[in-house]
DNA sequence: CGGTATCCCAAAAGATACTG
DNA sequence: CAGTATCTTTTGGGATACCG
């Protein structure tokens, strides 16, 4: 039996709709596992940020790359953007509510790898002998 | 100033060090964000798994994508892998204690999406009209 | 300033074939 | 069965140019 990413979602009720989520589960996943999404989204959590100063807080992202990944935060209501109607234009980006707590799960993967730095430095060292 | 993946190393002491440090977590991270070694990690987390039976849990992975990261998993200390010298070969792999502080991380992020699903359900179905 | 579109190269990943 | 090597295709992502 394959893995499933939607394990905990007991109330679905028979196989198609259990199939339904899971492969949406899937699709998030793989939009949201991603370093430069991660990084957006480690920058956002401390404060709303312009687009430009997304691109200096994210070191060596390209103009591009950020505005798919900002599209794609937006598409699945992870952050939201506002647009302030000056000249210059003025963009902003905040975190949701659902992003946030992303953030959150983010931050333990970043301690997880202070905690095991050590171990996982070794473990190369051992391994590329 | 860009966001430091490692600014909770507060033993280092200068910014050379404080610099190195981010370089291998920025890579560590690298290496474990991506869909397939989190799915691997999600599946070895259940019990132990020989190739074949890793290859049916990850449903769509390639032979090459496995061996992969089944490799880079075991570069970092992530996973071990016991091969018993049997004809035909068989071989297991095992997450180590640091693979498997990673995969309550990952966990936490199954349990974000299944939490967040609605929300981001109806974010796309905004967003996509 | 922020966003879109285009072009183009390099990296990722699939398919296939071969080996211990 | 598990792994490596090779080939090909697809995608990712940088650079550039142009619009609101």
């Amino acid at each position: 039996m394959p893995v499933r990413v939607s394990k905990g979602l007991s109330s679905l009720s028979d196989e198609a709709d259990l199939r339904r989520a899971d492969s949406l589960a899937r699709e998030i996943f793989s939009d949201v596992a991603n370093k430069w999404a991660l990084l957006i989204i480690e920058a956002l959590g401390e404060r709303t940020l312009r687009f430009s100063e997304l691109r200096n807080e994210v070191e060596g992202i390209s103009h591009k790359m950020l505005t798919q990944n900002l599209r794609m935060l937006e598409r699945n209501g992870l952050a939201e953007r506002k647009v302030h109607p000056t000249v210059p234009p003025r963009v902003e980006y905040t975190l949701t509510e659902p992003g946030q707590a992303l953030r959150a799960t983010v931050d333990l993967i970043c301690g997880w790898t202070h905690e095991y730095f050590g171990h996982i430095e070794s473990a190369r060292r051992r391994f590329d002998t």
